[in-house]
DNA sequence: CCGATATAGTTACCATGATAACAAAAGGAC
DNA sequence: GTCCTTTTGTTATCATGGTAACTATATCGG
């Protein structure tokens, strides 16, 4: 996360850019301004999916599992592979899942080693639930609310 | 921070806004791209940041004091109006930097409950030690490399 | 001056990210 | 078949974000 509130002018930028070669002023304020939205966002849709018994990655593992066509589970390295966080933390927010009764896990017939992790019908209804603000949160976020990236 | 490695596709994010009124597919797969590639920029930067002994609060924490005109020293409170952290992290992120000699912290003699935060020597030459690199990184970041805000 | 309130900073505790090290099963060389 | 490596998932531990509740000091109304 990046906390600055008061994203330095661009008149400073240059100031300490020029001292550095083969650095774009403009690039590194727009880094910066990314960096910042993003941050906010990120922050604010963490709270609406607090408010909803779900965190951003708990969604998000949900909906890796909806969004799959012509499967209704999938084992936790396929979750993996989609989702660019370390296994441990998706043991973990799995286990989690599981205990809320969004997920259910079974074992894989074919390999003992591995799980099959499917939505349950709360799960479902927990998605549903919760996009229609997800998306109204996403659609503000982009619509000139001063994030400067207009 | 945003894990999901693989954007869906426009259609796709138009499939799930079609179902709610209001909502522009178009800003949804703004703010999705923006929210992964700052996602990605913020873990290079604490990577490297780590690298040299810090963490981008840390950084920061050092910058505001830095940058500050015509001042050597910031009190915790005036940190907080600069950085959007909880106090408590704050506090925490101070010790740390206390503790690695980049800063000091004295009393304020006017306030009994205030502290004077200050850069160390070590704290100057830290920060300038880092700084060549972090403009790097975000040149880089916001110079075509696959972040798809081009 | 004194009690109530506001402000500055900390402590205690929890959630969620990471890495390292592990157990168990599968797969491959021979 | 047996050994070695790879794959799958977990546990243990740490770092860093948060809120709630606390202490201590300052400020303000009377």
């Amino acid at each position: 996360m990046f906390f600055l509130k008061d994203l330095p002018s661009r008149r400073m930028v240059t100031g300490y850019a020029d001292r550095f070669e083969g650095v774009d002023p403009a690039k590194v304020s727009d880094a910066l301004a990314l960096m910042r939205a993003a941050s906010v966002l990120i922050r604010d849709l963490e709270s609406y999916f607090a408010a909803h018994g779900l965190s951003q990655l708990r969604f998000l593992t949900l909906i890796v599992i909806d969004r799959e066509p012509e499967r209704t589970s999938l084992s936790v390295h396929e979750i993996a592979d989609r989702l660019d966080v370390s296994r441990p933390v998706l043991t973990r927010t799995l286990q989690t899942l599981h205990k809320a009764g969004l997920v259910t896990m079974n074992a894989n017939e074919d390999d003992a080693r591995s799980k099959e992790v499917s939505l349950t019908k709360a799960g479902s209804d927990r998605l549903e639930q919760v996009l229609p603000g997800y998306f109204a949160i996403l659609d503000r976020a982009m619509s000139g609310d001063g994030n400067d990236l207009n």
